[in-house]
DNA sequence: CATAACCTTTGAGTTAAGTTGATGGTCAAG
DNA sequence: CTTGACCATCAACTTAACTCAAAGGTTATG
C-alpha cells in the first residue's frame, strides 16, 4: 500500500501519516526500489489506534511508549497502568471543571443580585469584592489545563481558495 | 509604583506584565520621564482580575474583550453572556470527560475480562476488534480539546542554575 | 567612578501536533 | 517527450502564553 491509499483509507493526511513515523510512532514502513514508502495491511489499524487513542486523551508522547511494535504483543501491565491513569486525569480535571463552573454560577448571580438602591459602579466593586476576596486555596482550573475553553474569536481564514 | 513593586506585589514576572501590556489588557501605565513605567495603585486589582479570569478558563484574547478601561464601567451584557458562554463551554466539556471516562474504564474492563481459553494474542485481537469497532458517531473529546490530558513525561529541566 | 540593582526594548525560544511550501524525483498515459 | 499525478525531503510556519537573553540606560551607594 502507497502512503496515499492508506491516507485514504484511514482519513488522515500523507504529511500526518509521515509525521507519525517521524515520531517514532509507526515502525512497519519498507521502501520500495524507487524510494517510496510502502505499507502492510495492518498500518491501518495501527493508524486507527493513534486516532483512537488521541480522541481519548493521550498524546502522542504516551501513545508511542505503549505501542508495541507487534500489534499482537502489548506490555499488558503498563497499558492497565497508563490506562487507569488516564482515567485518573480525567476524574481530576472533571473536579476542578465542576468548581470552576460553580463560581461562574455565582458569579452571575452575583452580578444580577444588585440591590436596587446602589449604582453599577458600586455594584461592580461590589462584585469585584467577592471575586476576588476568596482568592485562597480554592483549587480552580490548574494554569496549563485551561487550553480547552475560550473557543472565542476564533478567526481562522476560511480559505476558500 | 515601580513594575517591580507590582510584580511583587501580585506575584507575577516583570515579563508577564510586560507582556500583558503588550497584550493590550493593561492601559492604565504611565511612563517617568527617566522611560521607566508607573503603575496606579488599580493596577494590582486589574491583574489579580486577569489572573483569576484565566483560571476560571478565559484566555487572555476573551478578558481583553471584557476588560474595560475603567474598573467601574463594565458592559454588564456582554460581560454576563460571556460567563454564560463558558458556563455552556464547560458543560460541554463534561459531557465528553464523561463518555471518555466512561469508554477508558469499559476498555479496562474487556482487557481484563480475558477468556481462560485464549491466549494473548487472540485476547488482543478481541479487545482490539472492540476498540476499532465501535468508532461511529460517538463523541469523544473533540481534537484540540484534549490538550489538558497527559502530563507524562513532561521533561522539564529542574533548573537548579 | 565602579558596582549593583533596577529599568528599557527587541527578538528569539518554548510545547504539541501537525500543515504548508519549495524543490525535485518517478511513473503512466497520450 | 510532455503533462499530470504521484512520491520524496527539509525547513519553516501555526497557536497561546509566556520566558529568556542580549544589549544598553538609570539610580543609589561606597
Amino acid at each position: 500500500m502507497t502512503i496515499g491509499e492508506l491516507a485514504q483509507r484511514t482519513g488522515l493526511t500523507n504529511s500526518r501519516i509521515r509525521f507519525y513515523e517521524s515520531a517514532g510512532l509507526l515502525k512497519t514502513v519498507d521502501r520500495r526500489p524507487n524510494g517510496y514508502r510502502t505499507y502492510p495491511p495492518e498500518a491501518v489499524l495501527v493508524l486507527e489506534l493513534i486516532t483512537t487513542a488521541q480522541k481519548a486523551g493521550f498524546s502522542l508522547d504516551e501513545i508511542r511508549t505503549l505501542l508495541p511494535s507487534d500489534l499482537g504483543q502489548w506490555n499488558h501491565d503498563a497499558l492497565i497502568e497508563a490506562l487507569r491513569r488516564k482515567v485518573a486525569d480525567i476524574a481530576a480535571l472533571q473536579t476542578r471543571l465542576k468548581q470552576s463552573k460553580a463560581q461562574l454560577v455565582a458569579l452571575i448571580r452575583d452580578i444580577e443580585a444588585k440591590p436596587d438602591d446602589i449604582d453599577c459602579a458600586a455594584n461592580a466593586r461590589r462584585v469585584l469584592s467577592h471575586v476576588l476576596g476568596n482568592e485562597v486555596e480554592r483549587p480552580t482550573l490548574a494554569a496549563g489545563d485551561v487550553k480547552l475553553l475560550g473557543k472565542a474569536s476564533r478567526r481562522r481564514a476560511t480559505k476558500t481558495g
